[in-house]
DNA sequence: TTGTGTGAAAGTCTTCACAGCT
DNA sequence: AGCTGTGAAGACTTTCACACAA
């Protein structure tokens, strides 16, 4: 059945960790920066050093897409980009459309590497209207009022809101019932969605206590090393968060 | 620091899971806003609706931190307030600085939420002569040739990185070597840093990657339920723009 | 000889389900 | 009677280490 491409490897019972989803996207731009510098092949340990993972990691990933590799050489660069870009999806022009045009709105509508990849501002939006006609990165903002009539004539089906936290649930609503299925949202606030509409959460706030979170347990380790007469290990501590390594010693106020 | 807190649950083990950390935030704003409508005390399950997590993953969360509920009644709003704080390292002030003032980095530097909990911008800094004194959100923008002055200074030990991509890792480079142990990364460029520094990254076309890849399985699954006679599910939205090509492989409606 | 692809082991995280406090 | 706190089971993820293809 399925449309030509019956090539796939028998692998692939459907279904991609979301983990590795997830660095997907982080691979194919490290492809994409050696297929600038026409790079023919890449192994998966210099891969997985410009990706930022380890290279078990990466062929693990990569086995769930299939076999592309050649052993004793490595991946090809391009066929491997346009693989992934396929998985992703990324293949197809996606329209998006914006919603909430304050100062992140707007450096998201200005944000290039956005429109780049498979993606296209289809529309920038806000409730104010004020806003109404103003250009932002050479595009109308359009008022709420058009954001059904904008979904659907464009046949959008990824919406980022941008709001503040006060209006995002609305908007949300809005966005789900006119046809969106895909959320990105930038307000501080949990949104609520029907079950086949997926939404990632992108949140400055949470991000700055989870390094707080390790700062401040840096410093405690830190003065428990000098408190026991150990020297703060050089510039090493925890950082990494479950570090395989011994878990600190005697930090144990007994 | 330290002072003397001593007071803490032999429970605690030291090491709360990462997966657990990340989530105290939520916690904290979904108690926040109950606190700030005088909410006494609150049930996992109310608390988790709030947060949008379950229950049980919830009390699981908080059992790390020691037992702070009360069987039979649920947790006391202040209380929790205070513990997470605590835990996240919020009791006292974090001074963040932000490198690069562009669109993203002057978005950064007027969102609130920043400076509220725990958080205070010391300093904006950007590489653009041009910029330097100039006011965004209130204060003179800097130059970075006084960078490292600045987070001697200030004693600085978080920054966060709105540069290009092109030079988010000479900037990374010189925040570490000053001092900075935690970098909240907002270039989409891999950064490498020794050991001993945290980096978390925020990258916009990631997750719009992430959600095109859900958004294209969704359009597959779609295109393979009509052909199975299968009505699509509810919502058939995106129908607009489903599936480029087949690619649906057996789909097992079971 | 080199470097992929992958079973198996180890480690994390989530969910279940219920004992035990209030 | 109600709701927390938590062992134990289950699901997912990472890492290991090596057979095997080029």
């Amino acid at each position: 059945m399925a449309t030509g491409r019956t090539h796939r490897p028998a692998t692939r019972s459907r279904g991609i960790p979301e983990a590795t989803v997830a660095r997907l996207p982080l691979y194919l731009r490290a492809l994409t920066a050696l297929s600038e510098r026409s790079v023919p092949t890449v192994s998966s340990e210099e891969l997985a050093v410009a990706a930022g993972v380890n290279s078990a990691k990466l062929r693990k990933d990569f086995s769930y897409l299939g076999s592309y590799g050649t052993r004793g050489v490595g991946y090809d660069v391009e066929y491997l980009v346009y693989q992934i870009s396929r998985e992703l999806g990324l293949t197809q022009d996606w329209p998006v459309v914006i919603v909430g045009i304050g100062n992140l709105g707007a450096a998201l509508a200005n944000y290039g590497g956005f429109a780049s990849r498979g993606f296209r501002v289809a529309a920038l939006i806000d409730a104010d209207p004020e806003m109404a006609g103003k250009p932002v990165a050479g595009m109308p903002v359009q008022h709420t009022d058009e954001l059904e009539r904008i979904i659907s004539d464009n046949g959008v089906s990824i919406g980022v809101i941008a709001t503040p936290a006060g209006g995002a649930q609305q908007v949300c609503e809005r966005l789900v019932a006119a046809g969106v299925t895909s959320i990105l949202n930038f307000a501080p606030t949990v949104l609520t969605v029907p079950d086949g509409v997926d939404v990632r959460k992108v949140d400055l706030s949470i991000e700055l206590q989870i390094l707080a979170f390790h700062e401040q347990r840096k410093a405690g380790e830190e003065a428990a090393a000098a408190e026991a007469g150990t020297p703060p290990p050089l510039r090493s501590t925890a950082a990494s968060r479950k570090g395989p390594d011994g878990e600190v010693p005697a930090v144990m106020p007994a």
